[in-house]
DNA sequence: CATGAAACTGAAGTACT
DNA sequence: AGTACTTCAGTTTCATG
């Protein structure tokens, strides 16, 4: 899992946007294609990958898997009120919730719910189990609602946003 | 944007299972590594993971890119209800919402919201233009509830279950 | 642009079923 | 016999200084 931390404010430039796009769209690209798109050299691009990744921009490279080819057919989403919304309290959640198998992502929110859990399991009698035997095992556990993902899209390449009133 | 699409069913054995880990921690590893930790030859190891592509059990190799880097310091759930949810104004407004450059996920999901919509943008202004603006211009857009996230876990690896009543 | 490393291919060979 | 894996040699491509 991780985790979002505060760093330094990142420049990026023309080239830096480039090779970003280029990695997103497929991370396992050689160094040498990856130089021949950006139109830079294949040195020029090592260097900026590098510089991405240890300033924190490229965090790391995985894998987009098929989740029913791995036995993860069903997926929800489910809403989760916490009580008392206290620091600890959300905080000790969170690390829980974080170290199930059937969790794929947690969201930590304001709003109308203190989280939003993305699991995803093998089917709806094991999602039905994981609310209503793992969730509600959890006393600060003050409320869940559930969602059921039919479908579940997402942007492999995210672009860059210029800075407000940049250009 | 991916779609999920139905496939024959995909039997993993132990050496794709572990394959698939090694590679969601590092999608980069050279084969030659990916053998050694998954303490095989190279050319099993390859033809291990072209078989996993082939099968779609392995989308593609993408990149964990730092969101507040790139300009979209702030992030939201959008929990969206169409009106009417018949199939032909779900399809479109799905199609739509997924090609806007805010979007970065979108679940269509059952329950309490025929959408809920992963957007990151710059700061919170334009989290509230999106959602004043841009979203309510659809007619189709019954109710909106936006809630801010705080803070996105996302497990890197995710394990693969064993099929129903396996060992 | 040179050098060493890694990827890939095809052909045999081994082992377990 | 068939499947899965390994080893090896040869060629091509790549990373890196």
């Amino acid at each position: 899992m991780n985790d979002q931390q505060k760093r330094d404010p990142v420049l990026l430039d023309d080239l830096d946007v480039r090779i970003l796009e280029i990695l997103q769209s497929d991370a396992r690209i050689t160094n040498r294609d990856l130089a021949a798109a950006a139109r830079v050299s294949p040195t020029t691009a090592l260097e900026r990958t590098r510089s991405l990744r240890s300033r924190g921009v490229i965090r790391q490279a995985t894998l987009d898997v098929d989740l029913p080819s791995i036995g993860r057919g069903v997926q929800a989403l489910i809403a989760v009120r916490i009580r008392p919304p206290s620091r600890q309290v959300i905080e000790a959640f969170r690390d829980w919730v974080s170290t199930l198998d059937e969790t794929v992502g947690v969201f930590v929110t304001a709003g109308n719910e203190d989280f939003i859990i993305h699991v995803a399991v093998r089917d709806n009698d094991d999602l039905y189990a994981f609310v209503i035997d793992r969730l509600t095992e959890r006393r600060e556990v003050a409320d869940v609602r559930t969602s059921v993902v039919y479908q579940h899209l997402r942007e492999n390449v995210v672009s860059v946003l210029a800075p407000r009133g940049a250009r």
